[in-house]
DNA sequence: GAAAACAAGATGCATGTGCATGTATCCAAA
DNA sequence: TTTGGATACATGCACATGCATCTTGTTTTC
């Protein structure tokens, strides 16, 4: 073996990470997907834009709460503007950017989607940890995440 | 909104879930790219041969433990094997088969990842969980998985 | 007020991934 | 011993992803 030894707890820790978020993602998108919706990621940024309203979004706000990359938020968002489900107005006062709304279709989806997501979380999450885990994973999930991650929840 | 309502316990699991998954796994992944070596999914490959030694290990065995699914994993192995890390000799007891070994280089290589891989289970977990915080993450991300997966671990 | 530095987004390209399906082998029951 | 079904693994294909880089617009600094 080499120099550093991570103890029995931090390897157990990792290899659970990796494999309970694999599992329960895995649950979530085959679910949506047997329901012919879209993935959990569509899902995040309709729910995020719904959450602004009138106020809308731009791109570079929803990066950070979603889960993807700058070029890949860019091309999720057109095409979700050509399946009708966000509008792109340009930006009032910043000719860069532009301002992300939902539509009715949009929300029509989102509640849809709703359906099955939401019932997921009850039957793979909060029916499965045991309600003395649930602050220790909170906090432990948390104290893996960097301090300017943390605000945004 | 509709029927399902998952409580805010539930929900902030499943947003830290995703969060710090993303987050750990991309610090180790840049990281072993920034050193030149193979991500995450091939180190794990690496070690479960290893450990088997001599005896080696089938695919379908190492399907279980790893992240892949069964065609990704073929293909995955394909690569190992062009660079010299794995061998294929086929089963004895079953044409179908393959049973595949670590190379000499297979295990320099794996030796040469853990020196940054297990600096990283260091600094990116083991250093940032607080001890309060560790029983109950393990726990909770051991609730989250069904029960064939945890004879694994 | 012009040029350098910077920020918001878009795009090209190589690679990874999931899913459906294919092929070969094995097993079990008639 | 043949035949229907299961198992181990491979492959084709469409799509997603990550990374580097480009374009356009906005500050900053002198």
């Amino acid at each position: 073996m080499t120099r550093p030894t991570p103890n029995e707890d931090t390897t157990e820790i990792w290899v659970l990470l990796n494999l309970a978020n694999r599992h329960v993602v895995g649950r979530f998108e085959t679910q949506l997907k047997r329901a012919g919706l879209p993935n959990t990621r569509w899902y995040d940024v309709l729910w995020a834009l719904e959450r602004n309203g009138a106020e809308g979004a731009r791109q570079f706000e929803l990066e950070a709460l979603s889960l993807f990359d700058q070029p890949n938020l860019s091309r999720t968002l057109k095409r979700m503007v050509d399946d009708g489900l966000v509008t792109q107005c340009i930006a009032e006062n910043d000719g860069r950017g532009r301002v992300l709304h939902i539509t009715d279709a949009g929300r029509n989806l989102r509640a849809r989607m709703w359906a099955v997501y939401g019932g997921l979380m009850l039957s793979e999450i909060e029916a499965k940890v045991a309600p003395e885990h649930v602050d220790g994973l909170k906090n432990g999930l948390r104290d893996l995440l960097p301090e300017d991650w943390l605000k945004v929840i």
